[in-house]
DNA sequence: GGGTAACCGAGACGGTACGTCCGGTCTTCAA
DNA sequence: TTGAAGACCGGACGTACCGTCTCGGTTACCC
């Protein structure tokens, strides 16, 4: 959040130390508990923190939760370039992989996305939060592919955005069912199938395109 | 084979009537609450049953809603043929789409996934229940590509199942994904952009070959 | 109940063994779990029966133990003359107060009372099988202290049962108060410290005299 | 004598008008329904109170009732001084009928009477809100009657406590079971009879002693 | 360096749902 | 028709959380 906060001068300001601890508290709650036995209260205990400075941060425990497992999205979200449009994806499915496998992310990425289809206000924060920034991934990865000449440049911006939307989709939905509705793991070999597969798609045709 | 009827003589039978109560009001609490906001209190009143009667039969509601959404999946679970491999798989997508946007299956789908991380007998009932049925038809599809030689036979069988399995993830992730995460509508563009891509890899290259 | 059962012949009769099963498990129950604790399940499981066997021969609970309780108040009815009112009182001072102190009696006789203060009927079902069976030692003490001379001749009989009312709850009343709220023993010193302070008030007035 | 306060200091405090309402509202359910139907969701719901908040008072049904039931034997606690040993007796004996006799007593005193026979915390309650604060009148009419020469001092304090015991359980025990058990009104004339009895026999016997 | 406004901990509060238990009834099969 | 078994409805139980509130007490900033 750039905008400093607005109206806030006098009095006593808020402890950076509790905003930590309350967040290391969810996502340490996340892991033993899981989203459904995950209490507000425990948390505090946790953090070492009375519920009300919980709710002085959060509205209410999704949002809490959200802001928790999006921090885990800021980091491994650099994709160094591997110098093949092969091995760019390749990568980028296996550290989406790993970030699902952590048991933190696990159990509470389904929930709130669960959750969301109730609350749009909690589907914009997790779009804002951690959907966005795995597409940027694919966004930039097509730039290179494209630098390389591997892939041709769409002229047509919203075609482009339709494309890269579905790249998306099937990449982030692929890893997601692999790893938590079917449950088996994403090794580099089931990496190396799953890419193969969508290079092909995406070199053989032009998805949007005609 | 013989007697199916293992343990229980004695003592006044389970109401059948009661089951089919039950089931079709969580179907309908799903519609109007959602799963957050979905109690076993309300669905034994909607089903005009005592709460007793549901804890007799289902240990929490995540069982019991599995259940009920699971009987969503008998339903729609054929696929016709169409003539072709690409059109086969927009069916399927288009299928499976519309069983996604239904308001029952929408929260209860991924709330029920999202527990299941936490519990592996709610995962191995989900998919009897529920993802092993879908998986049925791209089986079916594929067999029906190979018998038309749009797509060649696969010799090793488990080199098949592999690549059934990354099919079906592919599938189902990219259309759960779409809707659930994305919440973007699956219509006929979308299906025809995806399926393109999709077939477009199979007939490319060999995924899992090599 | 003398009456032969008017209508029934024909089908199974009922099982006496199951009549003193019951009765014999309400007694037990009473003794381990107390009044509130009990309950029809427990007392028809102790007594290897079922439910609606229980139900078969009394309407409820009350009803159940009233007659379980009951029974006890048959037993130690005989008064023997010790010779004189003191020592007549005296013994069904004490022979009462054994009653009391027994587990099964304790517990349930207040608990029943306190029943009986919402409902007519079991108060009326409390005076026959128990108050009234009581009473008629004080009546019977009485006679014989009549017969001795100790005390005189009422001729009014409206005042003599006026009177026999009274000593009736002064005796009960003092002794159950003694054991159930004070929770002390009827011990010999007790009874005889009781005993003589009645006789010494009947002796020494005519309490509903004028 | 100093610091009252003993241990409470952070934390929000208890609201005492919860206190109050709950108190009311036990009484007031007691009289509509009886001890046996008188739930604590009612009484909450009657106090405009969350069950959470009885739950954090009394641990249980019996020990809200004794509470509140205690609470009407702190009035009518005053003795006025008759003038004589036979008025005072008619006095407490009327004024002690009257208070068995309030619909909210009737049902619940033996009710939970009944229950501390099996609960040895529960009957220490009961000495302490109830039965001792009616001793106190015993003692203080025989304070009054030696003073007057209707009764000789007792030099023995324990021969004198034994004394007042039995007074109080012969009183208190013979107003209840004409009350609760007989279930005849004590009204004046039984009073006076009674008395009669009871002070004859004070006064031509020492009961203990010798 | 004294106000003061916002902070913090503790914990009570109203509410809602939980999952269990029991009372009393009903239904099935067997004796 | 009785009996055992056990499912059924209704309703209270006591507990657990949620999100709010009210205490006493603690900082940082601003004048």
């Amino acid at each position: 959040m750039s905008a400093p906060s607005p109206a806030r001068r006098t009095g006593r300001p808020r402890s950076p130390e509790a905003d930590r601890a309350i967040l290391d508290a969810t996502r340490a709650a996340l892991v033993e508990l899981g989203w459904g036995k995950l209490t507000m209260g425990d948390v505090a205990a946790r953090a070492g923190v009375a519920k009300t400075t919980l709710y002085r941060r959060w509205a209410n425990k999704n949002e809490l939760v959200v802001d928790a497992v999006a921090a885990l999205f800021d980091e491994h979200l650099d994709l160094p370039d591997l110098g093949s449009l092969q091995a760019d994806v390749e990568g980028v499915v296996l550290r989406f992989a790993a970030l699902l496998e952590r048991p933190e992310t696990k159990t509470a990425l389904m929930a709130v996305v669960a959750e969301s289809t109730r609350d749009d206000a909690l589907r914009e924060r997790i779009r804002d939060a951690i959907v966005d920034r795995q597409k940027r991934l694919v966004l930039l990865g097509r730039e290179r592919a494209q630098a390389r000449g591997e892939l041709p440049r769409e002229e047509d911006p919203s075609a482009a955005a339709r494309t890269a939307d579905l790249i998306f989709d099937v990449i982030a939905g692929a890893v997601v069912h692999r790893t938590l509705v079917s449950a088996e793991p994403v090794d580099r070999e089931w990496a190396r199938g799953f890419t193969t597969l969508l290079v092909g798609g995406l070199t053989s045709t032009q998805p949007s395109g005609d």
